[in-house]
DNA sequence: AATGAATGAGAATTCATTCAT
DNA sequence: TATGAATGAATTCTCATTCAT
């Protein structure tokens, strides 16, 4: 956590800095983001983020929270559009959606995500876990299993798998998207089209149900 | 490439060194991996190393082209039980069984791989595909684009939204593996699941084809 | 350039450092200046040399920069003294003068000149050239070529070949001087004497010109 | 000196070697010219290279007392072709001659005289005078002092300043054909009219001597 | 509250030389 | 006699962090 200091900075200082950490901890994993860098081209000095921050990792830790804030403020936004009784597939599209948004909206702070769900480093993770509470798949998961309550999605097939594919596809179109291999628009498309598949894949059969 | 020197080593000591170095490249990301670690680990002298490979990223190709000899190997194994008229998701099923049995097997090379897999910086995976050649994943839109014409896909699915699922889905399993968060036989269990889900996804309905 | 940090050190410390510097470029030629040995010389950290100089090569530059001013300087100085009508030979002895004293005030700086003239490394060469801007050699040659058309030289002597002349023996006597071979007293007599020659040698004929 | 071993060596496989070497302290100074890219090129062990010379130096004293013998051999055919009546500045065009047909014929030996002639390692070049006895610059000095006697120079003119501008001139010439600045022919040339404007410089004047 | 100089461990790499086989 | 693996000190450079001012 930030020291008070940080928050007694004039709103301009502070935004700056905010602004080139983020810079920095978007264009390089961890470990290789560099604080004498940032320093240099913040133009404060070596010691000030230490009267800021408690060292390297506080600092990383509040643009995660950032992070984790802008996508849930996203989220809750595209879901309030929708009705209680929205399908799944049309929350899965929803939750789809304010990814792409916050990839457009704050493509900082989405890479910095990105090389983040990439961290191999298991204590930096546990710590930015310890730090973050339990992530929202928990949400997902409910989604899909009342959806199977409600008849969208065939007796024999698992929440969990659905939540599976679910995170896999969302994990992968956010790489192609933070690579530049696709833009916004494609993602979105191919997103679409993988839902339908899905949506086939899941749904009750006419007669009965599976034969296996 | 190695170096001459590295082959001519006895065997024992050639052994405990690429077990080393791949302990060290499986558990770090290429950046992170310590040569001076690697060396002060296995008891031999810093100018070693450069005795018996070229460099740093040499050593690291050297255990990358193991991995995917492993793996080739593997694949071919599997795919070589499927006759010539297998299915498609006979094939995906086989290709993950080869990835699974791979993780069981070299469980270093399968880490190794996944750091490969996450690494964000540019010039090493172009210097690792440059070395490597082209990846195999041409193969896989193949079977898929020949799985459609021989009518096991609907008209209306688009050969690169199954790659991408699929791609997606390995990706993600592999993950969980490699972490340590589900075991090989859940991991299988799982990907059985998930195919059935997007056999029933692709599969062409029984009156004509899509409604949209 | 030195960083900011250099300028901002105590008279005292900066002082210290850059004769040390000094010590140990005027010692050994580029490549085999340690910084290692410098720091340990000057019982500052590793690390210092970098707050205060990008690396090496601009530390390295940065006294270069230092023996060019020092050179300009007297240059300049030795031929304010000189009319504007002065011949070419006065001329020449008043920069030779400029070379003799620098040599005796800044023996060091003088040293390490004769390391960078006998530079082999070709990129070196050209990076301190890209950074220092042209050489004043073209001054000599105007010079000359004003001599030779106010009639102090034959028609039938190329400038060229005087200019080659004059810095060969320059160069020369340099050498001798860093090497102790002669004493500064010594090489003032010593080129006062070659000049001589060199007049005689070039100085119209009286009757008509060679006879070649 | 070589160990015996080197002689035994078959002429086939010494000449390589001795070529390599050659190519090596051609390209670099002394302390940049490397044994373990030597023997990586030649193709023998690092080992064998401490069989048939006592060390790097050792190795080096071979290849300096090759050029000492071609120049001297050089120098004395030059000189064999002038009877012993001729005049200083034939004879200096015969050395300069020399010189120049080294260059042209062992270029390597001679970019090695010129890292030699370069070296500012003042323990090395001590070691390397030791072994090769006192330089043959006394001859030059012989000849001036006899042409003097002769009345071929003005009894102002100092032998040593002679020998002095001589030295210089041959050196820059040497500099600029080894570093490819000019073609050996325009150095020839050059050389041709530096001794024209010396013999001028030197030779006695009509009426009495010197004003001065 | 801000500064920025100091630190020293750590990184990759090269080298001449030794010595057991 | 030849080999070539082993050595370890040396090199330049980067980094997060500390602390006196």
């Amino acid at each position: 956590m930030p020291k008070e200091t940080f928050f007694n900075l004039p709103e301009e200082k502070r935004r700056r800095i905010v602004e080139l950490a983020l810079e920095e901890f978007a264009a390089h994993p961890y470990r290789e983001a560099s604080l004498s860098r940032l320093v240099r081209r913040a133009g404060i000095a070596k010691g000030s983020v230490y009267q800021y921050f408690g060292d390297k990792f506080d600092l990383y830790l509040y643009l995660v929270r950032q992070l984790a804030d802008a996508k849930h403020r996203l989220v809750d936004e595209g879901l309030s559009r929708l009705g209680p009784e929205a399908g799944l597939f049309e929350r899965l599209l929803a939750a789809t959606e304010a990814s792409l948004r916050l990839a457009e909206e704050e493509p900082q702070l989405y890479a910095l995500g990105q090389h983040l769900v990439r961290e191999t480093d298991r204590a930096l993770l546990q710590r930015v876990m310890a730090e973050l509470g339990p992530q929202a798949d928990l949400v997902l998961l409910d989604w899909i299993t009342e959806a199977k309550e409600r008849g969208e999605l065939r007796p024999s097939v698992k929440p969990e798998v659905v939540q599976f594919i679910f995170s896999a596809v969302s994990w992968q179109a956010s790489r192609a998207l933070v690579e530049g291999a696709l833009p916004p628009e494609a993602v979105r498309d191919l997103m679409r089209e993988v839902f339908e598949i899905l949506e086939n894949g899941v749904r009750p059969r006419k007669e009965g149900d599976d034969r296996r």
